[in-house]
DNA sequence: TTGAAAGCGCTACCAG
DNA sequence: CTGGTAGCGCTTTCAA
C-alpha cells in the first residue's frame, strides 16, 4: 500500500500533525526536526496525496481551460499548442497543474457549473466562444474565478485577454498606405463574426484618418476559406475601380488570392500588394512571400494565466473589484516580406 | 458555503450514507427515494466534491499527458491540438478529465514520479522523449497504468502508440518507385534520431526489394530545417549521379529542397520527383503541390488513451500481463499530388 | 432498505 | 515547539 503521513509519522515518532507542519514548511518546527523528518520521507518514498491535501485545504492547485475542441478549424485551434504553453509557464512555475476540458457548446452552461462546483479547478480559463451570457453570472455568483480567452461579446464586464484586432488592422492598413498603396481591399472573414467587425473597424479607421474612405465594393467578407479567397479576387478583378492592394483575414484566404492573382498573371506586391493576419502557418512559404501580421499566443495564453492566477490570489482580499474589468490587449506586430514592399522602396 | 452531502441529507431527512447511495446509484434504494433526493439535489444545486469522492475512492478519474511543451518544434507539437483532441475524445466520453503537463527533460524521472504517487492522476500518457529507462521502471513498480507515445527505444516492453514510420517510407518509396523514378534520395534527419533510423530503414527495405540498393551518397540526414533541406539539395546536384527523386523528412526540409530546384531551375516533377513525410501544414500548398503522407494524429491519440483506459480498469484484473508489449501502429497513407507525377502518368 | 460509525490522508486549532 | 483532536466531504462496511 501507498505510504501516508501515518506512516511517517511513526516512523519519526512525531505526531502526524508534526509531519504535516514539516510538509508545509512552518517556521514552528526546528530545522533539525524538519530535516530529519525530511530525510525519513525521502527514505520511505513518500509523496502526499494530493486529494486528502485538497480536500483538507479546500484548493486544488489546478487551473482548467474550457475550449471547444471539436471546433477544428478556428482561430484557438491554430495555436492551441502556443497558448496551452503559454498558460502551462505561468502556472506550471506556481505549482498548479492545467487540465483541458472539451466543452460542447450546447450544454456549456451546466458544464461549467458543475465544473466549477465540483472543485476540481480554483479557477478557469474559457474560451469566449463557448461562454454564454449566463454561464458567466453562474460563476460570478458560485465565486470561481476565471477569464476569457477573447474578448467577450460588447460588455466587458469580466476580465479578459484579447489579441488587439482592431490595432492590428490599423497597422496593416497603414504599412500598404505608406507603401503607396491607395486602393485597398479587405476579404475574407464573415459579416457578423466578432474577428471580422474588430478587424474591418481598424481598416476604416485608418483609410479614413487618411481621408481616404471606405469603399464598399472593396470588402469581401465571404468566408476564410482558400477557395473563397480565390474567388473574392476573382470578383474584384471584375471591378470597374480595380483595387492595388489586399488585406486578407488570414494564410488560406490569402494563399487562393494569391493563387488567383498568379493565374492572371497579376504580380505581387508590383501590381497589387498584399497583407495577411497571421504569420502562420503559410505566410513565409508563400511566392512571394507574405507579409503578416504576427501575434504572440504563448503570450496571450500567459498573460490569461496571470491574470487568473491574480483572481485566484486575491480571491479573498478583494472579490468583486479586482473581478471586475480587467482586460488585456496582445498588440501584434507587422512582418514586412515581399508582398506588400513596392519595387523600389527599401524593405 | 458550499452545499456537501450533509446538507441534502438534512434536508431529506435521511442518513448521509444514504445520500451517498443515491450518488452512486446503488440498487439498494428503491427508485422513489432516490428520484425524491435527486429532485433535492437539484433543488440545492449540489454538486458532490470531486477531491472529498477521490479521496475515498482513491481514484481521481484524471488523466495526465506529459510532454516537453519547451520543444517548440517537435513532432508532437505540430500536431498536438489533434493528439490532444483525440485523447480527449475517449477519455472524456468516459468522465475522465484530461491535464497536460510541462515536464522539462532533466528531471523528468522525478517528475513522473512524484506525479503518480501523488495520486494526481489515474493513468499517464506520456511522450517518449521525455521518458528516461528508469523512470519506466518506477511506474511499474509503483503500479501506475501509463502508455508511451512514440515508440520506446529498441525494448518495447510498454505499451505504446506509434506511427510506422517504416511502412510509411516504404509507401512512399514504393509510390516513386511506380512512377518511374530510379534514383531516390533521402534528406533530412539526423542519424541518431529514432524517426530517422526507422523511416530510413523502410526507405532501404523497399530499395532492396525492388533491387535497387541503397546508394550511400544519396541520403543527407543533416537536420530538419528549411535551410538544410535547400543545402542537401545544392550538394545533391554536384554528385556524379544526380538523383532524380527526393523523400523528405518533413515539410520544412522539402520546401527548402523545392526552392533549391526552382532556383536551379530545374523541374518537379519531371526531372526530379519529390515526397514528403507529414501532410501538414505546407505540403498542399506549395508549387507544385506535395506528395506527402498523412498520417492520423487524431487516431493515435485516440488509440493511446483506449490503451491507457484498458489498463486503467485491468489495474486489479490482470496487471502484468496486460500491461505488457501492448503496442499499436498506426498505418498512414499517402496522399499523391503533382510533385511525384511523372508526366503521362495517370494521377 | 436504511443508518451509524469508521475510515480515506491531510490540515488546523488549541493545549500543554 | 509538539501532540491530540476534530474536521474536510464522501464511501463503505455492518447491524438493525
Amino acid at each position: 500500500m501507498k505510504v501516508t503521513i501515518n506512516d511517517i509519522a511513526k516512523a519519526a515518532n512525531v505526531a502526524k500533525s508534526t509531519v504535516s507542519k514539516v510538509l508545509n514548511d512552518s517556521p514552528s518546527i526546528p530545522l533539525a526536526t524538519k530535516e530529519r523528518i525530511r530525510a525519513i520521507m525521502r527514505d520511505m518514498n513518500y509523496i502526499p496525496s494530493s486529494m486528502a491535501t485538497g480536500l483538507a485545504k479546500r484548493k486544488c492547485n489546478n487551473v482548467a481551460v474550457m475550449i471547444d475542441l471539436s471546433r477544428r478549424n478556428d482561430f484557438l485551434n491554430q495555436f492551441f499548442y502556443n497558448i496551452i504553453g503559454g498558460i502551462e509557464s505561468v502556472v506550471g512555475s506556481k505549482g498548479y497543474d492545467l487540465t483541458i476540458c472539451n466543452v460542447p457548446q450546447e450544454d456549456s452552461r451546466d458544464f461549467l457549473h458543475r465544473y466549477a462546483l465540483s472543485q476540481k479547478a480554483d479557477g478557469l480559463i474559457i474560451d469566449t466562444s463557448i461562454l454564454e451570457k449566463t454561464a458567466a453570472s453562474d460563476l460570478l455568483e458560485a465565486n470561481s474565478p476565471f477569464v476569457v480567452l477573447g474578448a467577450w461579446g460588447e460588455e466587458r464586464k469580466f476580465p479578459c485577454v484579447d489579441i488587439d484586432n482592431r490595432l492590428g488592422a490599423v497597422k496593416i492598413t497603414e504599412h500598404l498606405l505608406a507603401q503607396g498603396y491607395r486602393r485597398i481591399a479587405f476579404i475574407g472573414g464573415r459579416k457578423k463574426e466578432h474577428l471580422f467587425s474588430q478587424r474591418f473597424a481598424g481598416y476604416s479607421e485608418a483609410l479614413r484618418r487618411r481621408g481616404c474612405g471606405v469603399n464598399p465594393l472593396w470588402s469581401f467578407p465571404e468566408g476564410s476559406t482558400e477557395a473563397s479567397g480565390y474567388a473574392a479576387v476573382e470578383k474584384m478583378l471584375r471591378l470597374p475601380i480595380v483595387p492595388d492592394a489586399i488585406l486578407c483575414m488570414n494564410n488560406y484566404v490569402a494563399y487562393g488570392a494569391l493563387r488567383c492573382l498568379r493565374d492572371r498573371g497579376i504580380s505581387v506586391p508590383d501590381e497589387v500588394g498584399m497583407v495577411t493576419f497571421d504569420n502562420e502557418p503559410l505566410a513565409p512559404y508563400t511566392s512571394p512571400p507574405l507579409s503578416s501580421l504576427h501575434t504572440d499566443t504563448f503570450g496571450l495564453g500567459a498573460k490569461a494565466a496571470e491574470l487568473l492566477m491574480g483572481l485566484i490570489q486575491d480571491e479573498d482580499t478583494a472579490p468583486e473589484e479586482a473581478a471586475k474589468s480587467r482586460q488585456t490587449w496582445i498588440e501584434p506586430h507587422l512582418i514586412v516580406r515581399e508582398s506588400s514592399v513596392k519595387p523600389g522602396s527599401a524593405l
